[in-house]
RNA sequence: CGGGGCGUAGCGCAGCCUGGUAGCGCACCUGCCUUGGGCGCAGGGGGUCGGGCGUUCAAAUCGCCCCGCCCCGACCA
């Protein structure tokens, strides 16, 4: 229950981790629906921001939202081959509605890319018509076997972008400015820094021509997906047959792309910046920035703090938590573990003197400051959180990075990992993007994270399996 | 689907082996007292013991069946 103990990152890594979110009161699970969970305000206001930040860019970008039914005709996820492949094992078909069978069931969406070939092909006649950008904010399922809060849960809430374009050029284009957009929010919203590549063709999205992702690290060294891009070529439009006229006359198959961010973000930022007393947020996420616990024995005490208390809280656009019969410890330990960046302590030795006393989440350092310069000093301190949380995020994501020459060394440095215990690295060694590479990693439970898009090495070498010639190292790490 | 664990008050658990009609901590309610890192004391409310069947004078406890949840593995954003 929310109050009890935080299992040390050190002794379990994955109970740490499920107990944050739950003392952080971010989610639970719903105990009463298999693989699903109920994302609690805390979590759902940190989903607002990441929605909001993720929209502003979509819109920016020229994408205006819709919305498609959540049931797709099972026949639809028939038409790319490679789509209904990838897909099957993880469908909720919906088989009996009103009492009756169905002639033909729905698949309750796991992706729309289907039912998008289907209303792209009824709405592009010409050129004129592209690009189309859209963008769907929903909730999909996936019967996944094995479920973690955020991370993987049969239901989740994602934003998925479609668009077609007359050309693959202008189409790979719009796949790598998505991609830059995801990693802007990572980056310098959530404070987590990915790197961009190119996932394998045994690792990219069923019925693509290539994926695109940003590769996370999480603080026990396993990778984590939070975004993906793709180049979905002519796929969707021949097996939907979207076609458009061109401006010579000529008819010719649509180029898609779609691209998805979901809940898991939530996960990743997570594990990404929590210790072992809690929940820690970056400001531009958290839901509530600043609290001030107002401190007091008697009445008369009481009713000056309150005043005062209530005045800076206004000038803040902090929260004054005001609860009776709650000793000020009790409300520290309630706003650290939800993760609040900035906790004002207000006593009567306070007031008394025209302070206040700011304490910083991450670092728990406290300071006295005059209160005439709290709303300076809290947006300094918040702007100072943000900027500390991502560089410490990236020094760990430097420190853990390792490069490799051969397989036995990439299989060594990667044994030890696990999600309990840690122990995760990103290994980066040369190495082919082909399906014999990524079954090898697969004997030790690692994979091929990414490709990056930009090679921070030394270069082309030899792939450490096969031996071919390779332009760059790879992200070869454990994930989630 | 395989391996492991667990279902007893809102939450966390004890009781089960050795049957006798349910208890502890936290939370909650009332009062007093306290308040700069989880206050204290006193009193109080709250239970189909996951479900079904069976054994028995008697089942939380023994037997059989079922259901659900969590963790680990295989699949995956």
């Amino acid at each position: 229950m929310i109050g009890s103990p935080i299992t040390p990152r050190e002794k379990d890594f994955a109970t740490w981790y499920q107990d944050v979110v739950i003392q952080g009161d971010m989610a639970e699970p719903a105990e009463i629906v298999k693989g699903c969970m109920v994302i609690k305000p805390n979590g759902w206001g940190v989903w607002e921001r990441l929605q909001r930040e993720l929209d502003d860019r979509f819109k920016a970008t020229g994408h205006e939202n819709l919305y498609l039914p959540l049931l797709i005709p099972e026949s639809f996820l028939k038409k790319e081959a490679e789509h209904v492949e990838g897909f099957s094992p993880e469908l909720a078909v919906v088989t009996v509605a009103g009492g009756k069978e169905l002639e033909e069931p729905y698949v309750i969406r796991p992706t729309s890319e289907t039912l998008v070939g289907h209303f792209f092909g009824k709405w592009i006649q010409s050129y004129r018509d592209l690009p189309l950008l859209i963008n769907q904010w929903a909730n999909v399922m996936r019967w996944e076997l094995r479920t973690r809060m955020f991370l993987r849960t049969t239901e989740f809430l994602w934003q998925e972008g479609h668009t077609a374009h007359a050309s693959h050029e202008e189409a790979l284009e719009e796949v790598l400015r998505m991609l830059d957009v995801y990693a802007d929010v990572a980056e310098n919203v959530m404070a987590m820094p990915v790197i961009k590549g190119v996932k394998t063709s045994s690792e990219k999205f069923a019925g693509a021509l290539r994926s695109y992702s940003i590769e996370a690290m999480m603080q026990n060294g396993l990778a984590l997906q939070a975004g993906t891009s793709h180049d979905l070529g002519q796929n969707f439009g021949k097996a939907f047959d979207v076609q458009f006229q061109s401006k010579e006359g000529k008819l010719d198959y649509v180029w898609q792309t779609s691209w998805g961010v979901s809940t898991r973000l939530i996960g990743g930022l997570i594990m990404t910046h929590s210790d072992d007393k809690g929940l820690i947020l970056p400001p531009k996420v958290a839901p509530r920035k600043a609290v001030i616990v107002p401190i007091y024995r008697k009445d008369e005490e009481r009713a000056q703090v309150m005043e005062t208390a209530s005045k800076i809280a206004r000038e803040l656009g902090a929260h004054l938590d005001a609860r009776e019969g709650q000793t000020p410890g009790a409300k520290f330990f309630h706003w650290e573990r939800r993760g609040v960046p900035v906790v004002f302590e207000l006593g009567p030795r306070d007031v008394a003197a025209g302070k206040i006393v700011i304490k910083r989440r991450d670092t728990g350092t406290k300071e006295p400051i005059a209160q005439s310069e709290a709303a300076v000093t809290l947006a300094e301190t918040l702007d100072l959180m943000q900027r500390d949380l991502f560089a410490k995020a990236q020094q760990r994501l430097m420190s853990n990075t390792v490069l490799a020459n051969s397989i036995q060394e990439v299989e060594e440095m990667l044994a030890d990992a696990t999600a309990e215990k840690g122990g995760g690295k990103f290994v980066m060694a040369h190495a082919k993007d082909a399906p014999e590479v990524d079954a090898r990693m697969k004997e030790f439970k690692a994979t091929v994270r990414n490709i990056p898009l930009t090679d921070g090495y030394d270069g082309p070498g030899k792939c450490i399996i096969t031996g071919e010639n390779v332009d760059r190292r790879v992200v070869i790490a454990k994930a989630y």
